[in-house]
DNA sequence: TTATTTTCTGGGAGCGCTCCCAAAAATCAT
DNA sequence: ATGATTTTTGGGAGCGCTCCCAGAAAATAA
């Protein structure tokens, strides 16, 4: 029915060399004569052919692919959809420069951890895993950080195995300094928090770097501007409303989808954002220039976050590193209207 | 380094029988006899045996995996999260039935659509694709659409090739049609549409249901309340500022982004959403709710869509048809407060 | 020149599986 | 009982590749 593909012998036999030959040619390894190799490349660009990925993968025993594993509680994805075609783009940057596939890998409401963790690593289809950062992924976290044969990079910093897997992530001190900074420069100086679950590493270095901030503009921390949050809109909402009362004239939220929740609660109080309260929210997601007022938030190199982390698994891969490895990549603050940067007299450009 | 995996032998010998025998347990064909097969499956349970993958790729050539191409252009993606997730999920869920794992293929900004097909093509790592739908991908569809060998699914019905692939899509005469109907019946008469780009099916398909709903109604078409758009914001926009003048007390979208930007557009004019004009949006995006007025659309069962196409295209490497199949899925009109439902004394439940 | 090293080449084995085929065992018909 | 069928089993070939190894050819040294 389909013509059969060619395969080494058939190449081999129409540049007049030894399949061992063409082998050394694609492979690019082991010598062959100058004039041999061009025979052989002209043949092969000729005749538009590609050696068998099975037959290869069966004897090196590399597959050419990573896997990209997405836990079912996707929930940053849900929040904006450039995030995650952003970050696919950054991974496969980097997997059609290195000539690498990419396989999926979606968790399913019916399988345990356990289950998705061995339909994933039973196959052998990747020789490497990167794992979508998800709150809730812990189970299945543990068994691939367990599994030593699988590398395994994660995207963000994760719970419980935190330090242990290798990792690509954002400085959140660094960002959330900035960001606390700015509101300081803007004369604001009750500044509160609402952060994300205290647990996750994220929350912590977010809140670490606002008090860094703080201590550096020599103003004292008051845990009763803290409240833990949990990303979400309502949990936003519910922050900004035990806060009020307390006296703040300014808030940083730990996600702009909490943000949004807070502008919400704020408003229904009479307190206006940013003249009463300036907001500053983190991740920049799509919808944040569409409220009102558009959302001063710190910004994150999505794209850069995805090649990273795919160069750093493709490291891992090739290189099985006993001490894991942790690249933070820098976030930006994109000021907008919520931080009330342009009402105030200092301004902090870019 | 790694503890070589076992092989069909080695289960063979455990249990006491053929390599030839384990075989047929595993892929459930020929005679075997139940003790035996008893005890290789026992083995295999035992052992956590899975066979290799590209092994059998390299004698029985399938691969078990489908691929997704996303070209680069991938505006729907852009403007709702949950979209590429709901679809991925719905095309998870079969594969994840049928066993078979998913490759994901972006296309490359330096890549051309030549270049993009052959390296999905060649390395032959799935026996059939599935196209998400971008405008702009036509080069590409064209290769893929002409080479036989490759099964395709595309999702929605795409522009030039339109009939000749296999596809799954949404009944977009019927949405209109019935999204078009209850502006009727909120006694709305002079309806206004801003279309997709006009060469395209799903627009003209959405056209097409409006002129029924008109034409049941025994209401006149009238060309001057028709303006083509692009699906975006500013189209939106644009398209509502052209029919301002030309007197219209609804208006139906050919998708929510573009409705945000016509609504925009009409209050910028003075005119109320729904008091002045009624509006109806297409897709039922994840911002839908969270515009003032919410949003009265279509709603587009992404999920299913996903599966549909899945199971389509697992249909198609199975029994390679001639025949294009072609599925269209119903879809369902949410009424929120864009439509004035909530005004009118006549109401359509559900 | 011959001996030695370096470069180049092809044949063979084997990765782990499926599938064909022939033979053995079990079942049935006469 | 005997032969004809049906069920069950294992061995062998081969999918297309890489890699090892032995030998040929070319380059260099003596």
């Amino acid at each position: 029915m389909n013509t059969p593909r060619l395969n080494l012998d058939d190449i081999a036999h129409k540049a007049g060399v030894s399949r061992a030959t063409v082998s050394r040619v694609i492979n690019n390894k082991g010598y062959v004569s100058d004039d041999k190799r061009a025979r052989v490349l002209q043949v092969i660009e000729q005749e538009g052919f590609a050696p068998n990925q099975a037959a290869r993968t069966l004897v090196t025993k590399r597959t050419q692919n990573i896997g990209i594993v997405i836990p079912e509680q996707i929930d940053i994805i849900m929040d904006d959809g450039r995030y995650f075609s952003s970050l696919l783009q950054g991974i496969t940057e980097v997997t059609y420069e290195h000539d690498y596939g990419v396989v999926l890998w979606l968790s399913h409401q019916s399988e345990s951890d356990e289950q998705f963790y061995k339909r994933i690593t039973r196959n052998r289809l990747t020789d490497g895993l990167l794992l979508m950062s998800a709150t809730g992924a812990d189970g299945l976290l543990e068994y691939l950080a367990q599994d030593a044969a699988t590398p395994l990079v994660t995207l963000f910093e994760h719970g419980r195995f935190g330090g242990q897997t290798h990792f690509v992530t954002i400085d959140n001190v660094e960002a959330a300094r900035n960001a606390v900074d700015h509101l300081l420069r803007l004369g604001r100086r009750r500044i509160a928090v609402i952060t994300g679950r205290i647990t996750h590493p994220d929350a912590q270095g977010r809140l670490q770097g606002y008090k860094l901030a703080l201590a550096a503009a020599g103003i004292g921390f008051d845990p009763q501007l803290v409240v833990e949050g949990l990303y979400t809109y309502d949990s936003g909402y519910e922050g900004a409303q035990k806060l009020i009362g307390r006296g703040f004239d300014a808030l940083f939220a730990g996600n702009d989808t909490s943000a949004v929740g807070a502008i919400r609660a704020l408003n229904e109080h009479g307190l206006r954002v940013p003249e009463d309260v300036a907001v500053i929210g983190f991740d920049d997601i799509a919808g944040a220039t569409s409220i009102r007022p558009q959302l001063t938030t710190v910004h994150q190199p999505v794209r850069q976050i995805g090649a990273q982390a795919a160069r750093l698994l493709l490291e891992v891969i090739a290189e099985r590193p006993t001490q894991p490895r942790h690249i933070l990549l820098p976030t930006h603050l994109v000021v907008r209207q919520s931080c009330g940067a342009e009402l105030a007299s200092v301004l902090t450009p870019r």
